[in-house]
DNA sequence: ATCGGTGCAAACTCTTTGCAGATTG
DNA sequence: CAATCTGCAAAGAGTTTGCACCGAT
């Protein structure tokens, strides 16, 4: 019974988000959107994300002290997990669950698990690098 | 070259926070503070909220979908792990951290990590009991 | 007495809502 | 054609800021 109706709004928001490498913010959303949609209103975004999370096309984050970010649930991210880069944004997958046995003990004494995240923020390899080559 | 002065909202924050078993939100604060001190603008504790930041003395979380709150640091809470119980909202520490050695080996690819928070949110081991009791 | 803190009001940001007209199926 | 979605504007939350006065030191 979906009566959800397929608009381009709805259609570039999610090439935006299958797009990009990392998390996007709302903001980051719209500018990238304006370029085409010169009209485009921020309320049309929150509607679609919305509309998007609740069909669950998308995850929602919390990073970088608060800032809300949404990425495309693919099967590649799956799992929740990652670790993103301060400087750059770039986002880091993490193989796999760190507190999946940590998970099942709370479970085996009586906590209903609903959700978790993870959250590691640093700098990258790469962006480490860099500031350090500027210092040198 | 601390020109901070201790004045009794101050106090009144910070003691509020050594007495509470959980993480609180500004309007939780306010709500209690107000008790005593009728006339404090939220403004206040705000502010008082930034500077006990920045003096390390208390740490900032995001729970249940982007709400803040707030909790007094002391050494058995100096490790930022725990679980909260979306119901009841009683705080549950977790005795180590679980991703310390997934830590080390990010760390040795040469990701320089700066901060990590774990969040586990579900139902406490109470919480179910009794919402079971009440169904049966 | 000095200078940081407070209360108040206004401003700002982010998000949500109401509505008339446009668009999709 | 009907129902949903859009853009716009206005309204709401949460937070920050400017300012005159208050109160710790």
């Amino acid at each position: 019974m979906s009566n959800e109706r397929n608009t381009k709004q709805k259609q570039m928001i999610l090439s935006i988000l299958r797009e990009s490498d990392r998390p996007m913010s709302i903001n980051e959303i719209y500018s990238k959107i304006v370029e085409c949609l010169p009209k485009i209103a921020k309320s049309t975004i929150y509607r679609n994300i919305d509309s998007l999370l609740l069909q669950n096309l998308i995850d929602k984050y919390h990073l970088n002290d608060n800032e809300i970010f949404y990425r495309i649930k693919t099967n590649c991210h799956e799992h929740k997990h990652f670790v993103i880069c301060d400087d750059c944004k770039k986002v880091f997958d993490l193989p796999t669950c760190p507190i999946h046995d940590l998970e099942s003990a709370m479970e085996e004494e009586g906590f209903i698990i609903k959700e978790h995240q993870i959250q590691i923020s640093g700098i990258c390899k790469d962006c480490a690098k860099f500031k350090h080559n500027i210092n040198t």
